[in-house]
DNA sequence: TCTTTTTTGTTGTAAAAACAACAGACTTGC
DNA sequence: GCAAGTCTGTTGTTTTTACAACAAAAAAGA
C-alpha cells in the first residue's frame, strides 16, 4: 500500500492529509488493490458496485453498448482519478456501462460504508475524509451541469456562444483562452471539427468574437 | 419551523428520519428560512454560495444570461428537492446562474459545514444525513451522467436510440413506459419534436422498435 | 535548417434537422 | 354527448450539419 502514497496525496480526495495518516487511513479504510491486463474488464454491465475507486496506473475507458450493440466510449479515466461515485447509493440500482482497462491498470478500492460512517476516535482525518469526498463530488456535479448547459443548446453556433460566453465569465475577462484545440472543442461539444471552425469564422467575421489559436476575445454586440 | 417537518420527512435528505429528530436536526444544522416574492431573484450570477438549499413552497427557476445577454431556462426546482449541491466546496468559485422565483417561494438554508463537520454526540442522525446528503449526490450525478451520454449523440435518432436503449437497459425489459410524452421528450433530448417524431416512425418502419403513447417495444435487429 | 506531422481553415455535396403549418386522434371538462 | 383543448403524426421548405477532401499554417523533430 505504500507505494500508493504518493500518488493519493495528490488527489483531491486526499488533499490535506499528511503521508503517515494517509497509510493509516487506507487501512481504517479498508482499501484493497487490484491490477487489470490491457483489455481486460474491469466491470461489466449490470454488475454491483458499491465501492469508490481511484485509479492508481493505468488507464480506463468507460464504454456503453446499446441494444443493438453500437458501442461507445463515455469517458477516459486518467491516474489519480475517482470513479464508482456515482453507484454508492444502496438503491442505484446495477452499472449501467463496462469498464475496460485501455491499459494495464491499477485500481484502488474503498469501502464506501466505512468511509460514510465515521469510525468515533481511531481515525482524526475522516472528517475531512468526508468533506473531501463531499467537494469532489459536488465539483464533478458542477461540471457536469456546465457541459449539460452548452450540450442542450440546438446548433454549433449557440453551442459554441454558450461555451465561449461562460468561459468569459468563469476567468472574469472578455479575453481568456481555452485548454482545448479545435479537434477537442469539438469532441467537448459533440460537434463536427470543420463545421465549427467554419462557424467560429463565420462569428468573426459577424463581429462577436475574435482568436488566434486557443486565445478567445469577445466583443459586445 | 415545525410547519416544514411534514415536508422535510419526504425528501430524500432527511429520508428514515424521525419527525422529532428533523426539529432538532433543524436547531442543529442552523436552518434559516427566507420567503421569495414571484419575479424575485434568490441568487444571482457571481454571487457566492455556500449553504444547501431545499425549496419548501413554490417554484424556482435556474436561469443563464449569457455575454450577448440571451436568456436560457436550464432547470425548473419543485418543492422538495435540494439545490446548491454544486457550490459547497469552498473553491467552487461563484455561481453561475440566476435563480429566480417563477412563484412565491419559500426557501430553506442549511449550513453545509455544520452537516459536514459531525457533532460528537449531540445529533444521533448527524452520520444518517450525511449519508442522504451523500447518495442524493451521487443520484443527480448519475442522472446527469446518463443525460449527457444521450445528448452526445449526434443525431435526432442515435439520441432516441440511446435513450431507448438505456430505459430497456434500467428496466430490464424489451418493453417499457417512458414517462415523458413527444414533447417532453424531445425537450428532455434537446431535438425538435416534430423532426423526433418522423424519426421514430421511422425506426419502427424499420422494424427497430414499435410503440403506443408512451409504450415502447424494441425489437432485435 | 529542412522535413515531417499536426492543426486549422476552406470548399462543395449530401444528409439531417429545424421550422411552420395542418389534420386526425385522443382527452378533458362541462 | 359535445366542445375545446391537447397530443401526435405528416408534409414541404429552409437552414444547418456532417462528411470528405484538400491546402495553408504552425509545430515538432531530426
Amino acid at each position: 500500500m505504500k507505494k500508493y502514497v504518493s500518488l493519493l496525496k495528490g488527489t483531491k480526495l486526499f488533499s490535506g492529509v499528511g503521508d503517515d495518516d494517509i497509510l493509516s487511513m487506507l487501512n481504517c479504510l479498508n482499501a484493497a488493490v487490484r491490477e487489470y491486463d490491457k483489455g481486460e474488464y474491469a466491470f461489466r454491465q449490470g454488475e454491483y458496485i458499491r465501492d469508490l475507486m481511484i485509479l492508481a496506473e493505468g488507464r480506463l475507458h468507460i464504454q456503453k453498448e446499446d441494444y443493438w450493440g453500437n458501442l461507445n466510449i463515455l469517458n477516459e479515466i486518467r491516474p489519480g482519478e475517482m470513479f464508482g461515485e456515482a453507484y454508492i447509493a444502496p438503491n442505484s440500482g446495477t452499472l449501467m456501462n463496462d469498464v475496460i482497462a485501455a491499459e494495464t491498470s491499477t485500481v484502488l478500492f474503498f469501502d464506501t460504508e466505512r468511509i460514510l460512517t465515521v469510525c468515533p476516535s481511531a481515525c482524526p482525518f475522516h472528517t475531512l475524509l468526508i468533506k473531501n469526498m463531499f467537494y469532489t463530488i459536488s465539483d464533478k456535479n458542477k461540471s457536469l451541469v456546465r457541459k449539460l448547459s452548452y450540450m442542450s443548446q440546438r446548433s454549433t453556433r449557440e453551442k459554441l456562444l454558450s461555451y465561449l460566453s461562460d468561459e468569459a465569465k468563469r476567468q472574469n475577462s472578455s479575453s481568456f483562452s481555452i485548454p482545448f484545440n479545435r479537434q477537442q472543442l469539438a469532441d467537448f461539444l459533440s460537434v463536427d471539427r470543420s463545421a465549427m471552425s467554419g462557424e467560429l469564422c463565420k462569428l468573426r467575421d459577424e463581429g462577436l468574437l475574435d482568436f488566434h489559436k486557443s486565445e478567445f476575445t469577445l466583443y459586445e454586440v
